[in-house]
DNA sequence: CGTAGGACCTTCCGTGGCGGGAGGTTCAAG
DNA sequence: CTTGAACCTCCCGCCACGGAAGGTCCTACG
């Protein structure tokens, strides 16, 4: 029994006949032998090819990374390399969404959840879960209503403050420099007006929009805050 | 300017034109007007369901998860919970992943890493980090066309039990005995006929199969070194 | 030796979450 | 009024297969 069924190959790599099919299809492991009446006939050869795919897969390569090794196989230090870095990246975005999460379900009710998750949206990684609390506690005081008005408010600001920036709209731009004194005030009955929470608020966000990046895997700093903060100064 | 077009949105929101047209296509988010000639109007409702289904997304929903999400919020927790459940074993996966690959690539020839991971797949999660440098040094001592008719011989054996395995055939079975005896007779070889080592092999297997489970999310043991276990006491 | 029922064949549609292009219409600034 | 940007709909493509339809073939049993 020298030569394998498509079906015996199937159940002793454990993979599934239509994979076999597939990986035929597209040429990565093709049965070099056929019966006259079709049927695949898989040579030795093709099944030590058909695991050295199926390991190449097992470490996460796609059929094209997993085709090319193959070809060239002085291509696999690199790749792996390079495998191994994207792993990482992937590796610290989920951690970075379980911490998120976690934070979010610890000490939520239900009903604040969307809201919380709307603020952060919109302002993306803004607020650390030091912040998160805080703003749940504050919340609390004002009310849900004030705290729904407040949401849309923001909402309204950032949206057009972005689309601003998107356009290339110069901070002095008088809309721009209004739009921004709106910030400063809705931010003022957010922090109760209290100015040293405000300070507190914009250096957590300097020390921590570094680390922030770093951890999410993309730019938490869109460059939003800084955009209001010439806008700020063009007010003077 | 209280309607939002689809390009200024875009930009506000950081999404692309395309990705607003498929949320209108799938229903997810929806420009509640239209121009007279058919350009959408997002109101400010509209733009607010964007955000939150952004925020939601950002957590790793599927477009599925966030559509029930926003029609019954009291779904939300146990949503959450079962994301952060997931994420964990994610989590988990990657940095299994991570690990492997790290060990393969420390210390390992350019040549060796395509014959290491093939017989890593065959066996899959057999060898250990540990394991693993053992078995370099010890192909580097049969030198490299031993190894590949080593592999060879493996491979034959371990897909042709798998087969009978998944066929039902029972361990009692004169081919699935002798298949067995073929086994032990190359671990022989590869060990060097050191039973001191074979025994270590084996109870390494059994300490660690469980843990292996756990962290690579699937099952590590799938029933073959019981068989052939099974096979050798028939033989007995 | 016939036949039944599994195994195998090709072909095609579907998945998720959009990307991107074609070909046509509409809007807004100068 | 013109022109170029923005918008519209429709459609194919991606990745790695899953699964079904409709037909042919192989093999073990009677």
């Amino acid at each position: 029994m020298t030569r394998w069924s498509i079906g015996d190959l199937a159940k002793a790599s454990g993979l599934t006949v239509r994979t076999l099919h597939h990986y035929d299809e597209i040429g990565l492991v093709v049965a070099s032998e056929r019966t006259p009446s079709g049927h695949r006939r898989y040579t030795p050869d093709d099944v030590r090819r058909l695991y050295q795919v199926r390991s190449l897969r097992q470490l996460g390569l796609s059929l094209e990374e997993v085709r090319s090794a193959l070809s060239r196989s002085d291509s696999l230090r690199p790749l792996f390399e390079a495998q191994l870095a994207a792993l990482t990246t992937r590796a610290r975005q989920v951690e970075a969404l379980r911490a998120r999460l976690t934070a979010l379900l610890d000490g939520h009710t239900t009903e604040s959840l969307l809201s919380t998750l709307e603020m952060m949206s919109v302002h993306e990684s803004y607020f650390t879960g030091g912040q998160l609390s805080e703003m749940r506690s504050r919340a609390a005081a004002l009310g849900p209503e004030a705290v729904e008005e407040l949401k849309a408010s923001w909402l309204g600001l950032v949206q057009q403050l972005r689309a601003h920036m998107a356009d290339g709209t110069p901070a002095s731009d008088p809309r721009v420099v209004d739009l921004a004194a709106r910030w400063d005030a809705l931010g003022a009955r957010f922090t109760g007006g209290d100015p040293a929470i405000q300070a507190a608020a914009r250096r957590s966000w300097e020390e921590n929009k570094a680390s922030i990046s770093g951890q999410i895997g993309w730019p938490a700093d869109d460059g939003l805050v800084e955009y209001v903060t010439q806008a700020r100064a063009a007010r003077g």
